[in-house]
DNA sequence: CCATGGATCTCGACG
DNA sequence: CGTCGAGGTCCATGG
C-alpha cells in the first residue's frame, strides 16, 4: 500500500464528473488497485477509484500526476502532486477476514430455527426466493394455509422496505389468492407505519441477533 | 490526520459487532472523529466509526489499545496494536470543496429549464414535493392538463426505482383522479421495464447533463 | 456480464 | 432529533 501526504488537486471523470482545488489530503493506493483521496473530515474519500483500477504516474509541466484508469465503466482520476509532503511504502500482510455478527442473514437464519417468532404455526419454505418482480426474504406459509411474504430489515424499517414488501405481495397475488406481507424488523419509522396500516400489510418486532463467539469470516465459504 | 501502519486486531460493538485478528492494516484517524481502518483490498475501511466519534489512548496488558467511542447509537471501536511500523501526524490545511456535476439535482434543473425533454406541453410545478407517503422528485401537469409525477435517477433504473414512483402515483390517486407516472433515466433493467409496463407507467430516456465550467462546491449554498 | 438488494451503509436536507 | 432519499454509492450473490 502506497500512502502519500501532499498538496494536490484531484480531478475526475467518469459516472459523473468533479474538480477539487488545492489543498492537503492523504492519498492511500491500494494493491487491488483501490484509490483513495480523503480530506481531514467525514469517513468517506472525497474522491477514489474502486478495486481494478490501474494506476500510473507521469510527470506534467513539472508537477507529478497520479492517474488511475478504471475500464467499464470508463472513469479517470487524476492527482496532481503540488507538494508532496511524505510517502511511504507499506507491505501488508493480512490473512484475516471480517467476522460479523448482527446481519439481516442471521435474522433469517433464527426465523427458520424459530419460526414462532413470527407467530404460532408459521412455516418458512424458501429463503431468497425469485418470483415475479423481485427476490423475496423469506417465503412461507401461516397456519391456515396462506401464502405470507417475510420482509427483514436488520434496522429501523422506512418507507422503502414497505414499498418492497408490497411489490412481492402483489406480485404473487397475481398467481396466488391472498397472500400476506410482513415486514420483520426492529422498529419502523413513522410513515412506514402509516404505508404499513393503510397497505394492509403487518409488522413483527424483531432484533438481528448477534452471535457470541464470532466464528473467521472464512465461514461463509462453508456453505 | 494521524496515520498508523500496524500488525493489529480490530473489535467492534453497536448497530452490530464485529472482530477481526491479527493483521496488518492501515489506520486512519480524522480530527473531525472519522476513524478508518484499512485493508490492502477494497474500496471500503473493514472497520470504521463515522464523524463525532471521540478516540482515547489506553494500555492495556502491554499493548497501546486506541479506542473510538460513538454515542447515539452507543458504538464502540477497539484497535489493538501488536506491533507499529510507522505513525505520523499531518496538519492537513484544506479549504477546498468538492465540485461536482452530473448529479440528479442537475437533472431536474435540466427538466424545469427544459420541459420538453419530458414531453412537448409538459409543465413542472413542485421540486421535491412531500405528498402522502413520499417525496416526489418533480410534480407537473401534461397538457391535457393530467397530473404528472416523474421519478429521476441518474444512471440505470431499477425495480426499487418504479416501485417508488409507483408508490408516488397511488399516493397522489387517492386524492386526485388518473394521474401519470414517468420514470426519467438514462436507461432501466430489464425487470424494471417489465414491471413499469405491467403497472401502466411509462419511461423517458434522459442522461444527466454535465456542466463544462464547474463551479465552488459552495455554490450550493447559494440557492 | 447484468440484475437484485444489503449495508455498522454515509451524507445532506428538511420539518 | 427523526424521516426521507441520493450516491461516481460499494459489495456479494445468482443467473
Amino acid at each position: 500500500m502506497l500512502t502519500i501526504f501532499a498538496r494536490c488537486r484531484v480531478h475526475y471523470d467518469g459516472r459523473a464528473k468533479s474538480e477539487l482545488g488545492s489543498g492537503d489530503r492523504v492519498i492511500l493506493v491500494k494493491p487491488d488497485g483501490a484509490f483513495l483521496v480523503h480530506q481531514s473530515k467525514k469517513r468517506e474519500p472525497v474522491n477514489w477509484q474502486p478495486p481494478g483500477s490501474f494506476v500510473t504516474v507521469e510527470v506534467r509541466e513539472g508537477l507529478v500526476v497520479l492517474r488511475s484508469v478504471r475500464r467499464k465503466p470508463k472513469e479517470i482520476l487524476e492527482v496532481e502532486l503540488e507538494e508532496v509532503y511524505l510517502a511511504s511504502l507499506f507491505n501488508a500482510e493480512d490473512y484475516e477476514e471480517l467476522a460479523l455478527t448482527g446481519s439481516e442473514a442471521e435474522m433469517a437464519e433464527m426465523i427458520f430455527r424459530n419460526p414462532e417468532l413470527i407467530e404460532p404455526g408459521f412455516k418458512p419454505l424458501f429463503r431468497e426466493k425469485q418470483i415475479g418482480h423481485g427476490i423475496v426474504d423469506i417465503l412461507g406459509k401461516d397456519g391456515r394455509g396462506n401464502l405470507v411474504v417475510l420482509e427483514l430489515k436488520r434496522r429501523k424499517a422506512d418507507l422503502h422496505a414497505v414499498s418492497q414488501l408490497k411489490r412481492y405481495v402483489e406480485a404473487l397475488e397475481r398467481e396466488h389468492g391472498k397472500v400476506r406481507g410482513i415486514l420483520v424488523a426492529p422498529s419502523l419509522t413513522s410513515g412506514a407505519k402509516k404505508l404499513l396500516e393503510k397497505e394492509g400489510l403487518e409488522f413483527r418486532k424483531v432484533e438481528p441477533p448477534k452471535k457470541e463467539k464470532l466464528g473467521r469470516g472464512r465461514q461463509k465459504t462453508l456453505f
